[in-house]
DNA sequence: AGCCGACGGTAAAACGTTTTCATATTTCTT
DNA sequence: AAGAAATATGAAAACGTTTTACCGTCGGCT
């Protein structure tokens, strides 16, 4: 049927008139509510595939509760760790029948933005921008629908949260650093107020006290390689530079370079996340895995699990963030790892076939 | 009003009780439709205000014909260009009230993705997938809605379709290869059948006829270092690799330094998109720029003006890819490039502040 | 004074489903 | 074989809007 232009929509009715029943008859075998013959069945399903039925998702929404739709808050996807994140999340929500509709993370921030979620009765929000900010996430938590909350901790009902472990990797960051020897240290991070910048720059505060200065620089993003070689021009310049992710530190290796500064001997550099970039030779960066998959993964089951059951207590999950050793970092003797009690921080991780 | 959960939507009835007019007179006020006394008008909008009344999409669309839904096809988002561009549609589309839908591009290679279109019934779709095959975007025109295809070209009655200038491009890429006397010059594309990678090979291929062999290499998405390392190896290996986008040839780069070969001396490079990493010193590849903005805003703008005007006839819109030159590729005497009449090649771009 | 058009408003139908309630048919018990 | 229980189907209401058709009321015009 090789139709031009936009034709008239072929509704319940057409098929309940060809297969010769009533429209509910067709709406239960459609659905798959089982009460139906298996003869009338087979004649409903033969006059809706003739017709090229599907049902309308606007008109079904309006007697159900459910839309199958998720609301997406989606900020910059300059960070490939942002875009991997909503690739990952919209095949796995795709797969489970679920729809995703984008919510730009700054569009309105009035509050404006998320009420998106509601003129189109999404089931639930799924927050996958890199930073959002408290308001923000605050105004989501009102909506009443399920939220899931990735970046950034709110205690609020039908919210569940998952965040990596900042502190933590941030510590074992810091850890490498001082055992290399670093007596100057550099935190990059952005300049809004961001609950894992937060997070982060204090484990490596935690890690380094007393071993260290620590001092923290903010950047905004598009800025970075101008500020990294600032950074590393002065006569102060520091030893080491720990970046709240992984493309920041990639500016730092960068302008590194161009002013002649050898890593690791004479600039240790650590970032974020791990995306593939990362591991690049050209790189060889030295980072907290942030594992994507596992984030979304998270993310979906526990957003499915709370549309079936809305009243389950919210959760806060901090997702691990291995150590991962490369090139950036000086390699220091083993024999300390015991000490600290870092046991994965041992293993060094290089690209496959090398 | 800090509400906990669930509450029941606030309606256009009890707008119409809380104001004391009629439900349709309500409708009136908040679509703006004119017919409506200065004095209810107040009084309706004040108790909209007071209950937070927002109209249900889903609802109005049953008898409206516009949803002002868009169908966004999207694929992967590991290539930079890629991601950009989705983010430029979202906040250009977001900005024009438009709302994005995620549709998959594989999702279901019967066809039955695209058919979520229509399950929401969205007023148009946007593909802005890196590669769609030529099965799916038949699919897509037979939905009977706007489409607007990027990447491909497609002759069908209310698609749109927006393609960079492959052949043109490619061909400079080719003529810069030329004039460095490269002799072997191998081009690197994907696996798949890719419309966008035949034009950019045949490209190549008609500047070098006669002046350089060139062959053809396939690679799938997540072994372009394996295949990099592979192709640098051997005895023969080219002098030359224009790849068909930037990842691509930051990995012919890697392998390239990995491999100990000197770049441009040893070897030219030069990729396609333009992407901001393209540009980094540690790259300096060479390359067609492909701007994304531009394409973002030609999508957006020709989606909305056949919305209005379903009839219009289709447009085939090529972009211009200016080269842009850079560490990747040997520089040669300005002198030559008159001959072959293309001013933008002389100029070299590099990065700021340098 | 009577008629006309403009204006401001309402009641009710329509959109395409699902669901409740009722009814007819079949199957199971005893 | 008769009633009970289960099953299959249909009619109609409901969901929250917009839109059509209709009805007053008002001011101005002959």
């Amino acid at each position: 049927m090789a139709y031009t232009r936009a034709m008239k929509r072929v509704t319940i009715k057409d098929v309940a008139v060809m297969a010769g029943v009533s429209p509910a008859t067709v709406s239960r075998v459609v659905s798959g509510d089982g009460r139906a013959s298996r003869e009338v069945a087979g004649k409903v399903r033969a006059a809706a595939d003739k017709l090229g039925y599907r049902p309308s998702v606007m008109a079904r929404s309006l007697t159900q509760s459910s839309t199958q739709l998720i609301a997406l808050v989606m900020g910059s996807l300059q960070n490939p760790f942002d875009a991997a994140l909503v690739e990952s999340l919209s095949a796995g929500f795709y797969s489970r029948g679920k729809r995703l509709l984008i919510v730009p993370a700054d569009h309105g921030e009035d509050g404006s933005g998320p009420m998106i979620a509601l003129d189109y009765q999404t089931d639930g929000v799924v927050v996958a921008a890199g930073h959002i900010s408290q308001s923000a996430s605050e105004s989501l938590a009102r909506l009443g629908i399920p939220v899931i909350l990735f970046g950034r901790m709110l205690e609020a009902p039908g919210v569940d949260c998952i965040v990596a472990d900042n502190f933590e990797g941030a510590r074992r960051a810091g850890r490498v650093l001082a055992r290399s020897g670093a007596k100057r240290v550099t935190a990059v991070r952005h300049a809004l107020d961001t609950f894992s910048d937060d997070e982060r720059v204090e484990g490596l505060r935690a890690a380094l006290k007393g071993r260290a200065d620590v001092t923290v620089v903010k950047t905004s993003t598009g800025n970075g390689h101008a500020d990294a070689l600032m950074l590393l021009s002065g006569p102060e310049r520091p030893e080491a530079v720990f970046c709240v992710n992984d493309l920041l530190a990639m500016s730092v290796l960068e302008a590194a370079a161009s002013v002649g500064l050898r890593v690791p001997e004479e600039l240790s550099v650590i970032g974020f996340d791990d995306i593939p970039m990362a591991s690049s030779p050209s790189y060889s960066l030295t980072t907290l895995r942030l594992p994507v998959d596992e984030v979304a993964g998270w993310i979906i089951e526990r957003l499915l699990k709370r549309l079936q059951m809305p009243e389950l207590p919210v959760e806060m999950h901090r997702v691990p963030t291995p150590l991962i050793v490369r090139g950036s970092t000086r390699r220091v003797l083993a024999a300390t790892t015991r000490m600290d009690g870092d046991a994965e921080e041992g293993a060094r991780t290089g690209r496959a076939g090398n």
